[in-house]
RNA sequence: GGCAUCGUGGCCGAGUGGCUAGGCACAGCUCUGCAAAAGCUUGUACAGCGGUUCGAAUCCGCUCGAUGCCUCCA
């Protein structure tokens, strides 16, 4: 029996409105699709939340015991500056800035991409597939919507006919909006002449000669539109209506729901059963975005080297800050949530040490853990609710200090199952690592410490307070901290 | 202007028609040679104004404010 047959998860739904039980198209079967980044630059930690979010998402549905397939694509063409005519591809744009081949501007930011959520500590997804290399599946699919009558072609170019689309379909359904607003709302932009109408999108751009991205199609050389990508990926390693669709929270107009549009036309079905959108990260309370430059980046933050930031911070205390926010709610950075996250990191990897360390006795326990247990799915089970799961944990953790300190006992078997429990959800759910215990070199420091260490007490013990304070200080000065406790005295790094 | 979201104690941030979120900071206590660290304990807040209700911070309306999208962005 799974874990998913004794718990009902809830999502919310950002096509429904609202939070939908979880019932995947296939038992024990997820599909996810999240739009991953364009990479022509570095990614910020903005972009850095939602994969996050969706990385979280994934560690709970496998822990539940779903077989999921993760589709996180890589944008590598197509991804078009603006929609008016002179509109230039990202990627080629960036290329010509730098004088590089478009895919060498594509291969730097992946890789760069790749290495730091590897410092956050994700999980790889199951395919990470590139529009560059779906441009057959695309134009499969532009052929498709023009035989249907949802596009047309104009000047070595097609447009989806929104229009004419909404007559038969719901465009708007995803965002809340109504296309007779939008038209009427609509400022008079310049050159959009080969459009029947403003709120047609390109799904084939003809290039200009001096386009550097260009592929051959039907309609003579050219390069895919934005939105048409994350259709002919995600249908294809998914199927034609599959499980989750994942994005930030600004894709869902237009980008989501031009997908939904091209989807709908091409196949006759809506694409997915569960819309789901992370919110943003914003700094100065403001979003972080890549045209703005009000972005801070993950390489900033570990090396401190960013004037609002007092100190470096590690990526897990990161993404511990991230976790202790609902994915769905506004989330802004600042030094001081940085630095109160620090602290309540430490405190729970504190007690997650002070767990191993207690002793067991006796065989009640002063301490509900089945019930406690089932309260940390529910957290997760409503909607990945990671901030009253780490409030759970703090719980567990206040349990621990009082069994350590004999106010409290547990049996053996509870602080195994309990043990159990907590690592789960914090390393493999949450996806934290205690970082302090894994960095190099430790072994001949902690043991010229610990000789200081005894130096120190040799002379505590022969009230040489001048010298042990000493040490102490000195210690202090280089970042090292000594801790004396019941059991002696041990120390940390600062 | 349109659509959407939000406004919670010193700070961050959950939640909810009546019952303790949690973290950080502050304070008190324990421990300590003194400290630090650590641990324990404590906080009755929900933008404003009306309304519904036995009861609302939670539902409805209005006002004010913030943010996102409407043009590329996770």
């Amino acid at each position: 029996m799974q874990l998913f047959e004794q718990q009902t998860l809830q999502i919310s739904n950002s096509l429904s409105g609202k939070k939908d039980i979880f019932k995947p198209i296939k038992e024990g079967y997820v599909g996810m699709y999240v739009c991953g980044p364009t990479v022509y630059s570095n990614v910020h930690l903005g972009n850095c939340r939602t994969f996050m979010s969706f990385d979280m998402i994934f560690r709970y549905l496998k822990h539940l015991g779903y077989k999921v397939r993760y589709v996180r694509n890589i944008t590598d063409a197509g991804h078009l500056e603006n929609d008016a005519d002179d509109g230039e591809d990202k990627i080629a744009k960036k290329a010509k800035l730098e004088q590089l081949e478009p895919m060498e501007v594509v291969q730097r930011y992946t890789v760069d991409f790749h290495e730091t959520l590897q410092q956050f500590n994700f999980l790889p997804p199951s395919i990470e597939p590139t529009a560059t290399g779906h441009i057959i599946e695309q134009i499969e699919i532009i052929k498709e919507i023009l035989k249907k009558g949802f596009a047309y072609e104009a000047n070595g170019s097609v447009y989806f006919d929104v229009i004419k689309f909404n007559k038969t379909n719901d465009y708007g359904k995803l965002s809340g909006r109504k296309l007779e607003d939008m038209i009427a709302n609509t400022r008079a932009l310049a050159a959009q002449d080969e459009k029947k109408s403003p709120q047609d999108f390109a799904l084939w751009k003809k290039a200009e000669p001096q386009h550097i991205m260009r592929w051959p199609s039907p309609w003579g050389d050219g390069f895919p539109g934005w939105h048409l990508e994350c259709t002919a990926m995600s249908t294809k390693y998914l199927g034609d209506t599959f499980d989750i669709h994942g994005g930030g929270m600004d894709l869902k107009f237009p980008h989501h729901e031009c997908e939904i549009a091209q989807a709908e036309a091409s196949t006759g079905h809506s694409p997915v059963n569960y819309w789901m959108h992370a919110n943003m990260l914003t700094l100065n309370g403001k979003k972080m975005s890549k045209s703005t430059d009000n972005n801070i980046y993950p390489n900033e933050i570990f090396s401190g080297e960013n004037s609002i930031l007092s100190k470096p911070f590690s990526p897990s205390v990161v993404r511990f800050f991230m976790l202790q926010a609902h994915y769905t709610s506004i989330l802004d950075l600042s030094n001081d949530a940085l630095l109160a996250s620090e602290k309540g990191f430490y405190r729970l990897m504190e007690g997650l040490k002070n767990l191993e360390t207690i002793t067991a006795s006796g065989t009640t326990t002063d301490f509900d853990i089945p019930a406690w247990q089932q309260r940390c799915y529910d957290a997760m089970n409503d909607d990945f609710n990671t901030p009253i799961l780490i409030s759970h944990l703090f719980e567990a953790v206040k349990h621990i200090n009082l069994i350590k300190e004999g106010k409290e006992s547990i049996s053996q078997k509870d602080k195994d199952v309990l043990q159990n429990i907590v690592n789960t959800f914090v390393f493999d759910v949450l996806g934290l690592e205690n970082q302090k215990e894994s960095s190099g070199n430790t072994k001949t420091l902690s043991g010229v410490v610990d000789l200081l260490i005894q130096l120190r007490n040799n002379a505590r013990a022969n009230k040489d307070f001048a010298t042990s304070d000493k040490i102490r200080d000195e210690l202090l000065e280089l970042g090292i901290q000594l801790k004396d406790g019941k059991e002696g005295t041990t120390f940390t790094l600062n």
